[in-house]
Parts: C-alpha cells; sequence; structure tokens
DNA sequence: ATAATCCTTCCATTTAGTGGAAGGTCAAGA
DNA sequence: TCTTGACCTTCCACTAAATGGAAGGATTAT
C-alpha cells in the first residue's frame, strides 16, 4: 500500500507518517524499487495504534515504548501500566495546574469592568 | 542595571531575558558602551509584567498584546478583558479535554492487572 | 597581574509535526 | 504514444519558548 492509502487507513497525514518513518517509529514494511514507501497490514497497525497511542497525549517516545511493548508477544502488563501510570499523574498534574488558572483568571475577568475606562485589575494584577 | 541583577529581580533567567530583548518584548532601557544590557526600574517592572503573564500561560503574543495595554494609559479594560476571556476559554478547553483524557487513562490503568502475564486492556484498547 | 565572574553573540537543540519547492513516477485518456 | 493529473520522493525552513554551550570580551576582586 502506497503511503497515502496508509496514511488515510490510519487517519494520518502523509506528512506524519513520512516523519514517523523518518525517525524510526513505524516503519514502511518495504519500498519500491522507484522508492516508494509500501505499508502492509501489519505496518498500518502500528500506525493506528500510535496514532491512538497520540490522542491520549503520550509523547513519541512513550509510544515508542508500548510499541516496543505492543510487539513482544511475552509482554508483562505491569511494564505497560508503569508507562500509564506515569503518564496519568502528568495528566492529572496539568490538570491540576490549568484549574488553578483558571480559577484565578476567572477571578480576574469577572473583576474587570471591561468598558472604555483605563482601570483594569487584570492589568493591576499582573503590574 | 546588567542583565544578571535584571533577571534576578524579575526571576528569570538571563537566558530569557535575552531572548524576551531578542524578540523585542522587553528592550532593555539601554547599553553602555562595552554593550552591556541596561535594565532600569521601568524595564524590570516590564519583565516582572510579562513573567507573571506567562505563569497564567498567556503566549509570547498575547504578552505583548497586554504590554502594550499595560503601557497605554488610556486604554480600555475591555481590550485587556477581551483578551483574558479568549486565554480563559482556551484554558476551560484544554482542561475539559485533560479531564476526559484522565478519565479514560484512568479507567484503563484500573483494568490492567500489571503483573507479568501480557494480557493487557491498554494494549488492546489502543490495538 | 591574574583569576573569577560577569557579559556578549551565535549556533544547536528541544516537540511533533507542517508547508513548500523541485523533481521523479504512475495510471488514464486522447 | 504523449500528456495530464495525481501521486510519490527528498530536502529545507518554520512553528513556541526557551535552554545549553562555545568562544571570546568586560569587570571586579585579590
Amino acid at each position: 500500500m502506497n503511503i497515502g492509502k496508509a496514511a488515510n487507513q490510519a487517519g494520518l497525514s502523509t506528512k506524519t507518517v513520512r516523519y514517523y518513518a523518518d525517525i524510526g517509529l513505524v516503519l514502511p514494511s518495504s519500498r519500491t524499487q522507484t522508492g516508494y514507501r509500501n505499508y502492509d497490514i501489519s505496518s498500518i497497525k502500528k500506525l493506528v495504534f500510535v496514532k491512538r497511542a497520540r490522542s491520549f497525549d503520550f509523547s513519541i517516545k512513550e509510544c515508542r515504548e508500548l510499541l516496543g511493548l505492543y510487539e513482544e508477544k511475552n509482554r508483562s502488563s505491569s511494564d505497560v501500566r508503569k508507562i500509564a501510570i506515569h503518564h496519568l499523574e502528568e495528566i492529572k498534574r496539568k490538570e491540576e495546574d490549568l484549574k488553578k488558572l483558571r480559577i484565578e483568571l476567572d477571578h480576574l475577568v469577572n473583576a474587570c469592568a471591561g468598558d472604555d475606562r483605563p482601570d483594569c485589575p487584570i492589568i493591576d494584577y499582573l503590574s
């Protein structure tokens, strides 16, 4: 399968699939004599896997690890879980941070008249 | 004041302060004959302002706008509020996204035994 | 005088792609 | 068979917001 079709199947852009090949994350199964990348079922499954993992905001590095475990049939689920928990903690931290920001910014926005006068609690707070 | 002291006052690294000067966000008030950047009180206040705005996750572009309004004494607070509201919406969206991710990933992590067997709901979900 | 600690500029690196240019390949229709 | 359009290739530049480091000049302290 050409890169275009493969990308389509995986819901990725050709640019992204080429990028994943460049960084050795998901290699095409082969190349044609004229240099076109070929993707077989197995490699497309890997593209889909990465696409899903990325949608969970796993980094490329983590995707690489998960993909390794995905392929390793005698893996330990604890290894997968470890990566997921670490990422989950990261997500929780970010969520907390955003929540704090949101609450504080919400206060400021509510305190601001938002009219044509210059007085502004938002500016005051930042000053 | 030298860049080192200025950065210290503002709670930023010299690298960052130099970067802000490079991109024209906060320029030093002058230069010595030998090329050292000078920061006066006013420019240090701007550094602090940017530092606080950045801590709210305002982008550099937004910081530039806010800084402009900060300096414009006959501003309308509505202009400030507009920027803040826009940013607030962005934060809310990100927070929502993270929440969804967190809940879903939490389910997966809980469903995973995390032992030495290969069976793994996390891998299954991504496959 | 010299050493330590500043400061300068410039270049590379980070993340995860995206955009575009220049040019080769392939399949279909006239 | 030729051409046209839609593929594909590689390579380079750009994004955001810094950060790290190298090479070398300036200042301060001993």
